[in-house]
DNA sequence: CTTTATGCAAACGATTTGCAATCCT
DNA sequence: AGGATTGCAAATCGTTTGCATAAAG
């Protein structure tokens, strides 16, 4: 069974809360996206979300804006997983910065699995030393998976 | 003083040597790309090798289609550094394996400083246990600098 | 001489932007 | 009402491709 990476069920009402909380409007669109984004179970693209809203019911700057409005609030996160363009993941708020974890996706069939550990302290600790301040890190993983090899 | 990232003076010659020896002819251009990447301290990008070589002296088609061929070789890496393109590096041929490493970019400025250390045994370990064969990874670091702090 | 490399122009896909119309608060 | 949001069309930018010409082996 496939490991999945947010796969949380948020209500309308929670998903108006979570736009409220952080000074956005209440719109459609957002309330959308954004039940999307937490339920997904693997990072989605701005066009993969855009597929699922339906292209009909909206178009993809608004999507690409809302992703950007989100991610700076820090409701969601940008990933960059080696392809050329970016995946967006939701934040799970409860236990925000507790659930730090990266991914593993086959360069084969795409498929994306998620990492549940993360020790890099060898790494921050050199980059401290370097004089850098408020690190971010960007760790991903391909490789073939055992359906692909 | 910055760290140098690659930093390997080599000669034409040398250069050729390198492109011979992965079956590739030696022009002038495939030459130039390889001498200015093995020289640079920083990873490049294909703009900014364009802009080194001089637009007037050759077609950005005709760098990216170069950096495609080293990269198929394996006489350069590309890299990931969260920016919204790639950048190469050359691949010192003597200690090959033994180079392997990371960056740490500042997202202010854009410095770039290298790592000399990566244990991700944590990491494969976990990975292999997915069934995930022939892995990649992709470990970027941004941060702000001293001089940006 | 046959293959590969290059320049040029045009295509592409992801992402961004300006503007006018429309929705929230 | 007044600022935020959306749709639409067009712009940008990194990257790729087709084709005709020039250079390499």
């Amino acid at each position: 069974m496939r490991k999945k990476c947010c796969d949380i069920k948020i209500t309308i009402q929670q998903a108006h809360d979570i736009l409220l909380s952080h000074g956005l409007s209440r719109t459609e669109i957002k309330t959308n996206i954004l039940i999307l984004l937490a339920q997904s179970h693997t990072p989605q693209s701005a066009n993969e979300i855009y597929n699922s809203i339906g292209k009909n019911k909206c178009n993809s700057s608004t999507i690409w804006r809302t992703l950007k409005q989100f991610h700076e609030k820090g409701i969601i996160r940008e990933l960059n997983l080696g392809e050329d363009f970016f995946r967006y993941e939701f934040i799970n708020q409860d236990k925000q910065d507790k659930h730090h974890h990266h991914h593993i996706r086959c360069r084969n069939c795409g498929d994306i699995k998620q990492l549940q550990h993360c020790d890099l302290s060898v790494f921050e600790k050199m980059i401290g030393q370097l004089g850098f301040k408020r690190m971010e890190h960007y760790l991903e993983f391909t490789g073939i998976c055992a359906n692909c090899d």
